[in-house]
DNA sequence: ATCGGAAATG
DNA sequence: CATTTCCGAT
């Protein structure tokens, strides 16, 4: 620790003042930038919260690319740019447009920041509340914050993630600002000028979101759960459509990200994991009022409220269709599923669907550690594919050429790569046979198919063209944005084979009062080592990936293949192997079981699932003990 | 306005 | 990798 140290210095080691970009501390980005304007009163002639639950309008096009043009250096930034980035955002699901809606946009909140960003609040410094703070799905107006991250947050002991007089809240508060260092090029054209901002100094990272996310492992140990109603484990079909984001082949666990001095590396990891997606667009979007548990007043810690929070949180999941899977495994905590015949080896008989029984105590990690992190990568654009230019050759033109502003350079930041890691869903892990699913891939070419064009995210649907007519599309009647987002396309008729994520379709809705949930006994004294519970993760997730990889195969447009999966197997036989059913390609894993109808027994998929997801759970909980 | 492919960039 | 840049299409 250092806090304190000097006086005028600060003495926190760089990674402190990045809390919110991943470990290599990269440049800021886009939409960290724009969540800082936005809270930020000063500029809400410039952007502001309007609307939805995190739907913002950009008021002045020209003004907001400026401002990012300032930050990253390029004066050369207009909007029409800066909404190329923005739309990036849109695959990576972290934005969407408000459709209808000039210049505006809305973030993914539900499913991605809050879970990757759960004290993100909106609120301006100084003063607290003013509308910086998008109103919350369900209503309640105030700004949520979510529970602190655990105390262990090892990060700065103070920190108080937002205390005005903070710490090097001094410096913060510059860097949170424009204050680019300078772009030292002739062309500066400007360059911020903005209000005062002073001068810049040094600028360790740039950006000093100290408010905004606050993340950390362990809302994320906390997070990750949820066994699903839905989970659709055994869903067939169901895969995720076509997003393409799957997590980041390599292996999750960051290296340390920053190696540096401090040996804190660790510390930052870049976003965490979370939800992904799955759609599921038919959900009927109930208001969720539980979404809101503790909203009014401020959330404690105690026991209560932070099962509250999660109760809330996954009550969200439900209501926004969020992938169960997401959650899969996670020894931490284990949300019991609607139905859910007793898990484990049980024999089937009746399934009590809620109130299942064991109360499998899985004690919540609060003031631990969570083992670092994995965080899933998304990956985004699809790399060059093979595809190259259709077409055709003919204008060969360097863009650009010449012209760079030159300058560039400086910037010191590490770059170490990090990359956000939203989570991307581990479809897998459910071992979610798809059956149908393969079927009706296959059938779209076995060979490679010479060109065709796959649709990125609709993909599922993409093989059938049939009808569909308009239904959805078009109408502008602003359904749900939530879900606008969710559904590919058209998209929905067929219940039937539809593979995509009904997930939660089938599960009945979580009731809302009985939502056992996890039975938090925290008591696991923050033990910090225990590294091997962190290889298991690894071990956990790199398997997760590479059934997810597996899976992709034809899908995907954007998002690349990645050739990694496969990795080393276990050296023992099994030990988890849930997954499978997917394709099957690969040919090692052993069959998975064969699920007869996928949809006929959802419930034995389920309950393999949960048996899975006990076993794994125990196992790791076995394993962490010791150590 | 908005979308998204493609190539370039650091 | 996350844009930045350019651009044709809608």
């Amino acid at each position: 620790g250092k806090t304190q140290g000097r006086p005028e210095r600060i003495a926190f080691p760089d990674w402190a003042y990045k809390p919110e970009s991943s470990p290599g501390s990269r440049q800021i980005q886009l939409w960290h930038f724009i969540l800082e304007l936005l809270r930020k009163e000063e500029y809400h002639d410039v952007i502001a919260w309007q609307g939805d639950y995190g739907e913002f309008v950009i008021k002045d096009p020209d003004e907001v690319a400026r401002l990012w043009g300032a930050r990253k250096c390029k004066p050369q930034m207009n909007y029409d740019k800066l909404s190329r980035a923005l739309r990036y955002y849109y695959n990576k699901r972290i934005l969407h447009k408000t459709k209808g809606k000039r210049f505006t946009y809305k973030f993914n909140f539900n499913k991605l920041v809050l879970v990757n960003y759960p004290f993100i609040d909106m609120g301006s410094t100084g003063s607290n509340v003013p509308q910086s703070a998008p109103p919350v799905p369900t209503g309640a107006g105030s700004h949520f914050r979510f529970p602190p991250s655990t105390p262990s947050e090892v990060l700065s002991p103070n920190e108080d993630l937002r205390s005005p007089g903070g710490m090097f809240s001094s410096v913060a508060r510059r860097m949170a600002r424009g204050s680019v260092s300078d772009c030292s090029d002739g062309t500066s054209v400007n360059s911020e000028i903005e209000e005062g901002n002073a001068g810049a100094g040094e600028d360790r990272g740039e950006r000093g979101y100290r408010s905004i996310i606050h993340p950390r492992l362990s809302h994320e140990a906390l997070f990750r759960m949820y066994g699903g109603p839905g989970n659709p484990v055994g869903h067939p079909g169901s895969r995720h459509t076509g997003h393409r984001i799957h997590p980041d082949s390599l292996s999750p666990f960051p290296v340390s990200p920053l190696p540096g001095p401090g040996g804190a590396g660790l510390l930052a990891p870049p976003l965490s994991p979370a939800l992904s997606m799955t759609p599921t667009s038919h959900l009927p979007y109930t208001p969720s009022p539980t979404l809101s548990p503790m909203l009014g007043s401020h959330f404690s810690f105690n026991p209560e409220d932070m099962k509250r929070y999660l109760q809330a949180h996954t009550q969200s999941v439900y209501n926004y269709g969020l992938s169960p899977r997401a959650f899969l495994h996670y020894p931490s905590i284990v949300i019991p599923q609607p139905h859910r015949p007793a898990a484990d080896k049980h024999p089937p008989h009746s399934a009590h669907p809620h109130t299942h029984s064991h109360p499998m105590h899985h004690p919540l990690h609060l003031g631990e550690e969570p083992p670092h992190m994995s965080p899933f990568k998304f990956k985004l654009q699809p790399p060059p594919l093979g595809r190259k230019h259709r077409d055709s050759q003919s204008h060969s033109k360097p863009r650009q050429s010449s012209l760079s502003s030159g300058s560039g350079s400086m910037t010191s930041t590490s770059g170490l790569g990090s990359s956000l890691s939203f989570g991307s869903d581990l479809s897998s892990a459910s071992g979610s046979g798809l059956i149908s699913a393969s079927s009706s891939m296959q059938s779209l070419n076995s060979a490679g198919l010479p060109k065709i064009k796959v649709e990125p995210i609709s993909d599922i649907e993409s093989e059938e063209e049939v009808e569909v007519t308009d239904i959805s599309d078009e109408d502008p009647d602003e359904r749900d944005e939530e879900f606008e987002l969710f559904s590919p396309r058209h998209s929905r008729p067929h219940p039937d084979e539809d593979l995509d994520e009904d997930v939660f379709k089938a599960p009945a809705p979580p009731p809302p009062g009985l939502m056992p949930f996890f039975t938090s006994q925290h008591s696991n004294p923050p033990q910090t080592k225990c590294i091997p519970l962190k290889l298991r993760f690894k071990r956990r997730w790199s398997e997760d990936q590479r059934m997810e990889a597996s899976q992709e195969e034809s899908d995907d447009k954007k998002v690349r293949p990645e050739e990694e999966r496969e990795r080393e197997r276990q050296s023992n036989g099994r030990m988890e192997t849930e997954e499978d059913g997917t394709g099957s390609r690969e040919g090692d894993s052993p069959p998975p079981l064969a699920y007869e109808g996928s949809l006929a027994t959802p419930l034995a998929s389920q309950r393999r699932v949960s048996a899975e997801l006990h076993r794994a759970t125990a196992q790791l909980s076995l394993e962490n003990k010791d150590c």
